[in-house]
DNA sequence: TCTGGGGTCCTAGGACCC
DNA sequence: TCTGGGGTCCTAGGACCC
């Protein structure tokens, strides 16, 4: 493989170890890696205990590997301390580490990824730090750690694959907590990797697909013609053969950069649903919620989209376990227009069965640069209903969503009160220590 | 996994157009 | 109106990630 025509930088992929636990763990003053510790969270509808995060000595002591976890699979043992999840917390913490991330690199070149991982383009920077880009690696890990006593693991790359997979496969487990893959190292650092669905982009049906075409392992993945594998698997083959090979040619600022295509919420109820009415409170909740946050980013849909699962009790083997539908409607942000389309899709499909599951999302949005009018309603009209809802944004920023709620959220079935403190499903806590 | 939540991207097949 | 064909857009579903 020539790589002499492939983009050469310095990337580092940094995410924190086992974030909500250690950041839990620092707020007690106790040093993350040692604790025994779990985040859970306890809202409705997580049926009895939903593990967020596992602090790295209790998944050794106790063998928890995966991330997510049920209350029932937690070991009764007095040593374990289990608090709740403080999310806004948690992204305050985000903040800060980014803002730590800045001070080496510039502005353009910090990609917050989610909330706990961010890619750095170091390539222009490094030099002003350190001797090797692991050397600065160490130095950024040492001073999130004296700052904000947290722990950051870092991969090391020629581009952003590399880095990831460092990531993901060999700072986790480095006693330093860092990774480096290079396009030298490839066959002795990817090829090698036993578990192909510890390779990011692939998870189990890509790995059962690759299987019966004969592929067990990166090597022989990197082996393939890419050609038969782009005309097996279509783009992803194309794409898990050049990670194969280490190559990723995307430039962040293309692909990374925020672009927000779609808007949207789900949520699993609290218990199964069987009443239409009630179901319909939740969809219109679920409605206005959508609305306030596309009122919130300046943004205006044109097409949402709903989907339905069915309680477990309702599914039938062979049949589809719910139905999702999308609807076009003129551009809006207005929460009467898209609880209207929301329910008529709703109608339009259900057929009486108990509803476990709702998704609500907004697409093909724009940047509302003014108030469209339409030509159907009297201008006055139009105008004061753009008013109302902006106040009602106003008096919920200042204090709280459920200061504030239609009538049907106070019916039977309603979860809009209930999860309005909720950040990400989970209890928000205090961002304020 | 008898159910967490918020996303992005890809694709097959149908509708529609010229 | 017992077979055109190519292109584009849309929908619904699948896969994956943190």
């Amino acid at each position: 493989m020539d790589y002499s025509k492939e983009p050469h930088g310095v990337f580092f992929l940094i995410d924190n170890k086992s974030f909500y636990a250690s950041v839990e763990a620092t707020m007690r003053g106790l040093n993350p890696l040692k604790e025994l510790l779990v985040v859970m969270s306890e809202a409705d509808n997580t049926n009895g205990g939903l593990v967020l995060a596992t602090s790295p000595m209790a998944k050794k002591i106790f063998h928890l590997q995966a991330n997510v976890s049920r209350q029932r699979n937690l070991p009764q043992d007095p040593r374990l301390i289990v608090v709740p999840p403080r999310m806004n917390l948690y992204i305050k913490r985000n903040l800060q580490i980014n803002n730590i991330f800045r001070e080496f690199a510039a502005e353009c070149d910090v990609w917050p990824y989610s909330i706990d991982e961010s890619i750095i383009d170091m390539t222009k920077s490094w030099r002003l730090f350190g001797d090797s880009p692991r050397a600065v690696a160490r130095l950024i890990q040492k001073t999130v750690r004296h700052r904000l006593g947290l722990y950051t693991t870092v991969g090391i790359g020629d581009n952003p694959v590399q880095a990831k997979i460092a990531l993901d496969i060999y700072a986790k487990h480095d006693p330093e907590l860092l990774g480096e893959i290079h396009y030298e190292t490839v066959p002795e650092k990817i090829w090698t990797i036993a578990n192909m669905t510890d390779v990011w982009s692939i998870a189990k049906r890509t790995e059962k697909r690759l299987n019966r075409l004969g592929i067990h392992n990166m090597r022989e993945l990197a082996l393939t013609n890419p050609f038969y594998l782009k005309q097996e698997l279509g783009l992803i083959g194309e794409q898990i053969f050049a990670i194969a090979w280490g190559i990723d040619r995307t430039r962040l600022a293309d692909n990374i950069a925020p672009k927000s295509h779609s808007i949207g919420n789900s949520q699993v109820l609290p218990r199964d649903y069987f009443d239409k009415n009630e179901i319909e409170t939740v969809i219109k909740e679920m409605g206005q919620q959508v609305a306030s946050r596309l009122r919130h980013h300046h943004k205006q849909t044109s097409c949402l989209y709903l989907s339905v699962t069915y309680a477990y009790a309702a599914r039938v083997e062979g049949e589809r376990g719910g139905f999702s539908v999308a609807g076009n409607l003129n551009y809006t942000d207005n929460d009467q227009e898209i609880s209207e389309l929301l329910t008529y899709l709703f109608e339009s499909q259900w057929q009486g069965q108990p509803v476990r599951n709702l998704a609500v999302y907004s697409s093909k949005l724009i940047s509302k640069t003014a108030q469209q009018l339409d030509f159907f309603t009297p201008v006055k009209q139009q105008c004061q209903e753009e008013d109302k809802l902006a106040i009602i944004d106003e008096i919920r920023s200042r204090y709280g969503f459920q200061s504030l709620v239609y009538a049907n959220s106070l019916l039977k079935g309603g979860t809009a009160i209930h999860r309005a403190t909720l950040v990400g499903g989970h209890n928000g806590g205090n961002a304020y220590e």
